[in-house]
DNA sequence: TCTACTGTAGACCAATCAGTCTACCGGAGG
DNA sequence: CCTCCGGTAGACTGATTGGTCTACAGTAGA
């Protein structure tokens, strides 16, 4: 047993180190040298955790992108409405967007960019975009909003906030994220 | 001269197959080989039209996508609304998807998702959403809103689908475009 | 102490990558 | 006529890919 603290393990390491480099350098972008340094984990490590390869990692990284942001909107259930839950998502990406000067993009869409022979990694960002909504959702209905309605909306924010994201990404520039951010609060206004 | 109809020549052949594949699988998935075979051009007459060699072509036809893009759209400015203008572009969109069962993606979201090393596509991407938005804001000026508010609500519809089909690959559901429509058009109805 | 397991370190493999090469074909313009 | 030149065909290179391999260190339980 023992451990749990302080050090992380390699297999954390492994997840963390490949859901930073999809989110800067796609799937396909990011090799297993490149990858294991990072993680400073050996290569035999890798398929000990992870008998399925670079593919299952991806997919493991990729769910687990998805089930802590649900955990962390979770938490902020019957405390914020949707407003301003659409604020500190939009402005916690913006940060992260300008801090890496655009390189960083959301490592769940990167996975849904993924060549279509991997179908794990692509259910796994289906699986992870569903979280995600579902969080928001829980957020919605606790605003009032009846269950269908706060379903649809979810799955509307989430999208938003995607695309805001690819666009900024390509053109270097926060516009869009700011321009999803207006938008948005004019809809959930109404 | 002669030619211009008929068979399209190489240069033309290279760049329909690099749209077609990055649809598929993106600019990294997108190997050499099956780029040439599936335009059945020779290795050779890539670098004689593309000295930059895979970037250059990826970039030319992401560019190319855009202006393309852009030229169908400002055909319908004073002919539709803005409404209607989404719905055909969300109706193109869903049909692209479904009859792909789920594989094709947008070729500009894909080029925004290349590797950070190769700047020149990501640019070309950013170009291109320019355009496509550019395109649209015509539309909404020729419908009389102002210049500002065209422009801002043009980006944010291009955000809008970008995000939606994102989401609806790696979903395999058409339901987030069907959503964005509903949301979009209650937003324009504003 | 012996065994078993997790982890590290790094050599090694076939396959594939983008890109360069030589050789040949056919039509257009001098 | 003959010489270019865009195009085709395919061999080839060095680098890199994901994945498998052997060898060994440390630690825990029997």
């Amino acid at each position: 047993m023992a451990v749990m603290e302080s050090k992380a393990g390699p297999r954390e390491r492994l997840v963390r180190a490949a859901i930073a480099l999809v989110q800067e350098k796609g799937v396909e972008g990011t090799g297993l040298t490149e990858l294991l340094a990072r993680g400073d984990v050996a290569r035999r490590s890798l398929y000990q955790h992870f008998p399925g390869g670079k593919d299952e990692l991806i997919a493991a990284s990729t769910r687990q992108v998805g089930e802590v942001t649900a955990v962390v909107i979770r938490e902020l259930v019957g405390q914020v409405d949707a407003a301003t839950l659409f604020e500190l998502m939009l402005a916690t990406i913006r940060q992260g967007v300008v801090d890496s000067d655009f390189r960083y993009s959301c490592p769940i869409a990167a996975a849904a960019y993924a060549p279509a022979d991997s179908d794990r990694v692509r259910d796994a960002a289906g699986a992870a975009f569903a979280d995600w909504r579902g969080a928001i959702a829980d957020v919605l209905v606790e605003e009032g909003r009846p269950a269908d309605a706060a379903r649809g909306l979810a799955g509307f924010m989430v999208a938003t906030v995607e695309g805001a994201l690819v666009v900024a990404r390509a053109t270097r520039s926060t516009e869009p994220l700011d321009q999803a951010a207006v938008y948005l609060a004019e809809l959930l206004r109404a």
